[in-house]
RNA sequence: GGGCGCAUAGCUCAGUUGGUUAGAGCGUCACAUUGACAUUGUGAAGGUCGGAGGUUCGAAUCCUCCUGCGCCCACCA
């Protein structure tokens, strides 16, 4: 191949969406068009982004991720499968559109009503849909397309009435009448995961309830204590102790009445303000379950709109919180109950999407039992004991593996989840009324006067069914048995808990069988200087601004390389561009062998390559050669079993190394001058466009079918040619010190250039590449002496390489080797250390002893 | 308050069951350049592995404490 016909510099542009197009058209994305007999299958489901807009440098990084992880596979001859889809996301797309619509028409979603706004709803997610879509081509994903879903299409929404009836049927789904989170802003309750703390200023109010009442409490909320009901302290608390179960009736108090029972609960800190609660049951989670203890009365002050109810009395009745806030504090400093005022620093919940402040308020609404025992395979199991076992037996394992101890703390913490909302974009909890009759079902029941719950239920629940819902479930698929459970769900860390929980929680239950083997958790992309990602900070990074300007592979590279499971980290444009600069490298490695070589499409016959190099090079091969392909076999199985072990970073530095370092640095220099390597040089580019074709499709592609004409993607991974020659690499070490060596002296020259050097080789292996060495350290003008080796005259300081060497590694082994002798004496005088140690030990020793020796010979001789 | 982490070169980070002389990338400096590549090459400088103890023949690695950071959960009313 002429080296004209090949561009000087590879630009990504020109290539990589046609090169994306090819693959897309080519169907091998589908597990069911890969060629050969896969008995061993793959999968991965793609964490669905959320249609509430554009793909960000998240994103990005776990499409890289995982499609390292899905070609590797492929080409490892697994039936591979990575299927894509998008979340319906409910809140965060309902506010969303929300938001616009009241931007762009000033109206809310009550006045276009709820037929109109799920048609907006769905016209926003369609573009955001296509948006994503053409976005996860351009990082080069190979998602199969033909298996795409979404969490909110038709097939998911009857798999999700049927998980919905079962559960219900099977008593873990009821409809209670609890305080729960509302938001009063989105006008739905959310879960606790769906709360943000803000920390804010507020006045903690210490008072008492009336004049003549024993205890006073403090509260930074005197509006909502028209709604107490009782005044809980310590139970070791002497202070209180002759109030205890007591009640003092009909206390006039903000322009109502109230009754406050005395109880003592152990939840309650004695040392915090007067150590007394005022219990409110309706409006704190704490509060209710004080209450649910001691069988206190609750009575609702606040309602959905965010107001007092006519039950908070005259006083404050139709305000707003904050409003009422302001009255009774005016009405208790009136009164002179105020016993103290003061400024404290609080932990405001608020509501992640909209950013309303969270009213707990009792309502009826449905909830996941997840403590509810029952019997499952002969056992007594609760959904979340299900969970953490699947973790704890090692049927799911989650790197980093110290992210499964915060799974545990999950684990054993989670509460009843509420599953319901009062959104009109999600699944429609399916559930009838018609006067007392309640009907559960997957289709709307028979007959006249039913009306349909009208909430929806959370977005988790439709997402934590994801794994076997996609493959269609509740149907029995060809692809439910091939493929579930997935191999690899590869997400951040930052949705541990919404979604991985949610979807241990219903995969153990529903299918018994965990969702996935192995959880593998990334962390954030940061700014060059460690800050989150955001539009107040403007410091974002599109990926797709990067894929434009340095091209997908080197955008994964960035993304991939110098990160570790787990931990998040920093991205900056030098980075990126530091990647594209090696695309370019191996750009023109690669054209320097398939403009040097004659025939580089047949030198290395298809499915033959390892075996082949070894037949043609055969006895020919240089200490150069027999090094290079002892290096290539190493790396082979090093990267092979990184990726293996899901070390992807590791393994793409292990391949720099090889491909930058050994191969471009050394073996192409040395290939310029001894001929004859076009069979080895096929060899280790062809092999190396395979190992790097996971982590850079599209440039590997490009390179390999320009030669090859055939699809890289489906190429079978290389394997271990049987090439290690630690005698060549330890040979070629030495050749590599002493041109080393040579061009450090030259330098030194360049600095004091009075002095001269002369250079005696006499290293017998090392000398039968005196041409090599006389091209790599450039000494072509230089003259050679004629003995004992090659004598090269650089000036007047004469520096016998070799021996300069070999007598410092002398030294160095012999002092490592007296420092074990005494080691040893001292171990097994004390004989405390385990044999093996001492065994060890002397191994090394005595190896070091043999080099020792060697080497000493050598220098005598 | 409960839990989980981090601290290694100027910067970003590797260092996987404790083992010979702690590595890489970027940056800096010096030198090189008609050869595939200036998106290049060669080399140098730069580290008491946060501190103090301990275990061990041997510790960046294991244990304890201290210092300084970060994250998650709880929500003190």
């Amino acid at each position: 191949m002429a080296k004209q016909d090949i561009p000087k510099a590879y630009d990504a542009t020109n290539y990589e969406d046609g090169i994306y197009a090819a693959w897309e058209a080519s169907g091998l994305f589908n597990p069911d068009n890969l060629p050969g007999d896969r008995p061993e299958a793959f999968s991965i489901v793609l964490p669905p982004p959320n249609v509430t807009g554009t793909l960000h440098m998240g994103h990005a990084v776990m499409l890289a991720i995982e499609d390292i992880m899905v070609r590797f596979a492929r080409m490892r001859g697994k039936k591979t499968l990575w299927i894509p889809g998008t979340d319906h996301a409910a809140i965060a797309t309902s506010t969303k559109v929300e938001n616009i619509l009241f931007k762009t028409e000033g109206k809310t979603r009550h006045d276009v009503g709820r037929e109109e706004f799920l048609r907006r709803v769905e016209a926003f997610a369609q573009d955001s849909h296509d948006t994503i879509v053409n976005q996860c081509k351009k990082m080069g994903a190979s998602l199969d397309w033909s298996r795409e879903a979404y969490t909110l299409d038709a097939k998911r929404n009857h798999a999700v009435n049927v998980a919905f009836k079962k559960m219900y049927d099977d008593g873990l789904i009821y409809r209670g009448h609890r305080v729960i989170n509302w938001d009063p802003v989105g006008q739905t309750t959310i879960s606790d995961i769906e709360i943000v703390y803000k920390e804010v200023e507020a006045t903690l109010y210490t008072f008492r309830y009336a004049k003549d009442f024993p205890i006073a409490i403090s509260t930074t909320r005197p509006e909502t204590k028209v709604g107490d009901t009782a005044v809980a302290v310590h139970p070791d608390d002497e202070r209180y102790a002759a109030f205890v179960g007591k009640t003092f009736e009909n206390i006039p108090f903000a322009g109502t009445t109230i009754s406050i029972t005395v109880v003592a609960d152990k939840e309650v800190d004695p040392t915090f303000g007067t150590g007394a609660l005022g219990v409110t049951p309706a409006h704190s989670l704490i509060d209710a379950d004080i209450a649910a203890r001691h069988g206190l009365a609750m009575k609702q002050v606040i309602g959905a709109d965010g107001r007092m109810t006519v039950d908070a009395g005259t006083l404050v009745a139709g305000q707003t919180t904050k409003e009422a806030r302001d009255t009774v504090a005016a009405w208790l400093r009136a009164q002179g109950l105020v016993e103290g005022e003061e400024k404290t620093m609080q932990n405001l919940a608020t509501a992640e999407r909209s950013g309303g402040t969270v009213e707990p308020i009792p309502m009826l609404q449905w909830f996941m039992a997840v403590r509810k025992e029952f019997e499952r395979n002969g056992k007594t199991v609760t959904m979340c004991s299900m969970m953490r076992d699947a973790v704890e037996s090692g049927k799911t394992k989650i790197v980093p593996e110290r992210s499964e101890k915060t799974f545990f703390q999950w684990a054993d913490n989670l509460r009843d989840w509420n599953i319901s909302r009062q959104l009109w974009y999600g699944h429609r909890v399916p559930v009838w009324y018609r006067n007392d009759e309640t009907f559960v079902g997957i289709e709307a029941p028979e007959g006249d006067g039913w009306t349909q719950d009208p909430d929806t239920l959370d977005t988790w629940f439709s997402a934590g069914m994801w794994t076997f819902t996609t493959l269609g479930w509740p149907d029995k698929t060809a692809d439910l048995a091939t493929f579930h459970p997935t191999s690899i769900l590869e997400t951040g860390y930052d949705i541990l808990f919404f979604w991985v929980v949610r979807m241990m929680l219903m995969t153990t239950y529903l299918m018994d069988e965990v969702p996935f083997k192995l959880v593998y958790l990334h962390g954030l992309v940061r700014d060059e200087q460690g800050r989150k990602m955001s539009k107040s900070l403007d410091n974002i990074i599109n990926p797709l601004d990067m894929i434009a300007k340095f091209g997908a592979d080197a955008t994964r590279l960035s993304l991939v390389i110098g990160s570790t499971p787990g931990n998040d980290s920093k991205l900056s444009e030098e980075k990126v561009a530091g990647y594209r600069n090696f695309t370019n490298k191996l750009w023109n490695i690669s054209r320097f062998v398939l403009s040097s070589v004659e025939f580089p499409g047949t030198l290395v016959p298809s499915g033959a390559v390892d075996a082949s190099a070894t037949k043609v090079a055969g006895n020919q091969q240089s200490l150069a050669d027999r090094w290079i392909l002892s290096r290539l076999d190493t790396v082979v199985a090093s990267v092979t079993k990184k990726l293996d072990a899901n070390e992807l970073s590791a393994a793409g530095e292990e391949l720099r190394d090889f491909t930058w370092n050994d191969f471009a640095d050394w073996y192409l220099e040395i290939a310029k001058i001894e001929k004859g390597k076009d069979a080895i040089l096929m060899t280790v580019l062809e092999t190396l466009m395979k190992l790097w074709h996971p982590f850079m499709p599209f440039v590997t592609e490009q390179i390999w079918s320009s030669f090859k004409g055939t699809t890289l993607m489906v190429e079978a991974w290389p394997t271990v040619a049987g090439h290690r020659d630690e005698a060549a690499e330890r040979e070629f070490s030495v050749v590599q010190e002493v041109v080393t060596t040579i061009r450090n002296i030259r330098a030194m020259q360049r600095v004091e250039p009075a002095k001269k050097v002369v250079v005696t080789v006499d290293n017998a292996s090392v000398l039968a590449h005196a041409d090599v060495i006389k091209w790599l350290a450039r000494l072509e003008d230089i003259s050679l002496g004629d003995k004992p080796g090659i004598q090269l005259v650089l000036g007047d300081m004469d520096m016998v390489v070799e021996r300069a060497r070999l007598e410092k590694e002398r030294d160095d082994l012999a002092a490592y080797v007296a420092s074990t002798d005494a080691k040893l004496a001292n171990v097994e005088f004390t004989s405390k250390a385990p044999e093996k140690v001492v065994a060890g030990m002397r191994a090394k020793r005595d190896e070091a002893k043999a080099k020792l020796d060697a080497i000493i010979a050598q220098l005598s001789s």
